[in-house]
DNA sequence: GAACACAGCG
DNA sequence: ACGCTGTGTTCT
């Protein structure tokens, strides 16, 4: 292997100058706990192993070179984050990690994608080696220039699979993006997803902002009042009401409850099934106890992780199989709504956030071309309210709330992959509706009367599943989906449509926000949701700014419905 | 340590 | 009925 170990001042000036003529640049980084030791970087010819301990001064280089320069590497998040702090942002991102989540590849590590792609066995021993002695062995050199070698490799022939995916038409506006050119990309959700790389890379350094006062004398008041529960709960019954198990047959033999059975042969005890027996005071102790030890949880949670009043969340960016992202450590995707106010804009800043209203059903409709629910959208109408009144055959004036509700479930159901059980079950749960399933079989066929495309693509989807035992699609921007149950065909290209719509915002959003010389952060997103924070005299600016990039973005996805995107100013994360 | 139940979000 | 993560209990 042809590599160079750089650590004189007039070789790393030799060796740069090799890599000026590129357009985009292999690289990956060796670094001890807060810093980077090794910078590997190189060309189809060449690679340099650039020893930044022996030469500092190459930051200053490497910041100009790769300011003009595109990157490919294996997970680039992890470089670019010791990458940014010393001013290194890179033209454009190609991630051989990401290429691997596109490609639907089973394990995404270099040694697996390398194993995969190339056929190759890798040893990974060194990755953990000590980094930080002044003098590296021989085969840590090696080691580090390997990787880049590796990504060398797999980046040809990842870009070969990745631009052989099936055509779009749509999104050809990215194919002028500097991603697209730079590394000669097709495919606009694999541009979406290889750009996306630095928007995760700073959400991850930005935070977000809590009220840690606030935290903290919450945790102490919900444990009081827990222990208090807890302990009156086991005063009077004798038993530990934080055991499914043993309030199971509690209810069960001592109250004498008629409760189903978990999968497992469990007497069920979830939320759903006692909310049937909210009537009874111990059911809504149980149930008392239960919300006061998940919010207490949410809040120990929450705490462990606050650093300097921020919270620093790992958010995947291909966390699930639809394309869309996940967060953990904390997970800032799941927080109870009537909590989102410990999130609070720091000293002088505010919180902008916006979402986008009904996307998952505009999405569909334009998926399944369905004309009805199409023309809805472009005549304004609140389709839930529409879906009533002709499944109810009343005027859209006179849908009650609760027959919206239900209306709102079938239209869920549409995204779901619907069952007349299944619409009966969530009506009830999720609605609080009572639906008999014979009556849900009707209200069921009656909305593919109206919705006609619907239908059509479900049944097209079944007999296609009864043919063959996967569906192979892509989302309207071309991200590739396989599915193997009707349910998950009919949901994956909607959800990853969904996923590919709000990347894109970002980082139409961030374009803007450059272009203006605004400084605001992304600091969450939640699948449908953006969450920023900037300057408070900034904030109606940034606001404008970030409904305009959704608005657009919304318009390079959807050719045939409208999206309209709903937006704040708050000190807090809470509407208003 | 794995599997399950439960609960929060979109 | 689709997609996630965290905590705690129970089973092995």
């Amino acid at each position: 292997m042809k590599y160079e170990y750089i650590t004189d001042r007039s070789d790393l000036a030799k060796a740069l100058s090799h890599l000026e003529k590129d357009n985009f640049l292999f690289l990956d980084t060796e670094t001890t706990s807060d810093r980077i030791r090794l910078f590997q970087i190189g060309n189809e010819e060449e690679i340099f192993v650039i020893d930044i301990f022996e030469l500092p001064e190459a930051v200053e280089l490497l910041r100009d070179l790769l300011s003009k320069k595109g990157i490919v590497g294996h997970n680039l998040k992890f470089d670019l984050k010791f990458m940014y702090p010393l001013g290194i942002v890179p033209y454009a991102t190609f991630d051989t990690m990401i290429g691997s989540y596109l490609l639907g590849f089973e394990r995404h590590s270099l040694s697996h994608v390398a194993e995969t792609l190339l056929g190759y066995t890798l040893d990974k021993s060194y990755q953990l080696s000590d980094w930080s002695k002044t003098e590296l062995t021989k085969q840590q050199i090696e080691y580090a220039a390997t990787d880049v070698l590796v990504v060398r490799e797999l980046f040809h022939r990842m870009r070969e699979r990745l631009n052989s995916l099936p055509e779009v038409d749509r999104g050809e506006e990215l194919l002028k993006t500097r991603t697209a050119r730079v590394f000669g990309l097709r495919n606009p959700a694999v541009i979406v997803e290889m750009a996306f790389v630095q928007e995760v890379a700073k959400l991850e350094m930005s935070g977000l902002p809590v009220d840690e006062g606030e935290i903290e004398r919450l945790s102490k008041e919900f444990d009081k009042k827990l222990q208090k529960l807890i302990m009156d709960f086991y005063i009077k019954h004798r038993i530990d009401p934080m055991s499914p198990k043993q309030i199971g047959s509690f209810l069960k033999s001592r109250l004498g409850l008629d409760l189903p059975e978990t999968q497992k042969g469990n007497i069920s005890t979830d939320d759903k099934t006692l909310s049937e027996f909210a009537h009874i005071k111990e059911v809504r102790d149980i149930l008392e106890i239960r919300r006061m030890k998940k919010a207490l949880d949410k809040l120990k949670e929450l705490r462990g992780f606050i650093r300097n009043g921020r919270v620093y969340p790992e958010f995947k960016q291909i966390g699930a199989v639809t394309g869309r992202m996940s967060s953990s450590n904390p997970n800032v995707q799941n927080i109870p709504r009537d909590m989102r106010s410990l999130f609070r804009a720091s000293e002088g800043n505010m919180f902008v956030i916006a979402d986008f209203s009904q996307i998952e059903l505009r999405i569909a409709a334009e998926y399944v071309k369905d004309e009805n629910m199409l023309r809805a959208f472009r005549e304004g109408r609140d389709l839930h309210r529409y879906t009533a009144s002709l499944v109810l055959e009343k005027p859209e004036e006179e849908i009650t709330k609760e027959e919206r509700q239900l209306a709102k479930a079938m239209n869920f159901g549409l995204i779901y992959g619907i069952s007349a059980r299944g619409l009966s079950e969530y009506a009830r749960s999720s609605y609080g509706v009572e639906l008999e399933i014979e009556a849900a079989d009707v209200f069921r066929k009656k909305f593919f009367r109206f919705f006609p495309a619907f239908r059509e693509w479900h049944d097209s989807v079944k007999s296609e599943l009864k043919e063959k035992e996967e569906i192979k699609g892509t989302t309207l921007l071309g991200r590739p989906y396989r599915a193997t149950t009707f349910t998950d065909a009919v949901n994956y290209p909607i959800q990853g449509t969904g996923a590919d719509l709000l990347k894109l915002a970002v980082l139409m959003f961030d374009v803007e926000l450059r272009r203006k010389g605004l400084d605001a952060k992304l600091v969450n997103l939640v699948h449908d949701e953006i969450v920023v924070e900037c300057p408070a005299e900034q904030a109606e600016e940034v606001r404008n700014t970030l409904e305009d990039a959704m608005v657009k973005a919304g318009h390079i996805v959807l050719k045939h419905v409208p999206v309209e995107a709903e937006s704040v100013v708050s000190e807090s994360w809470t509407k208003g």
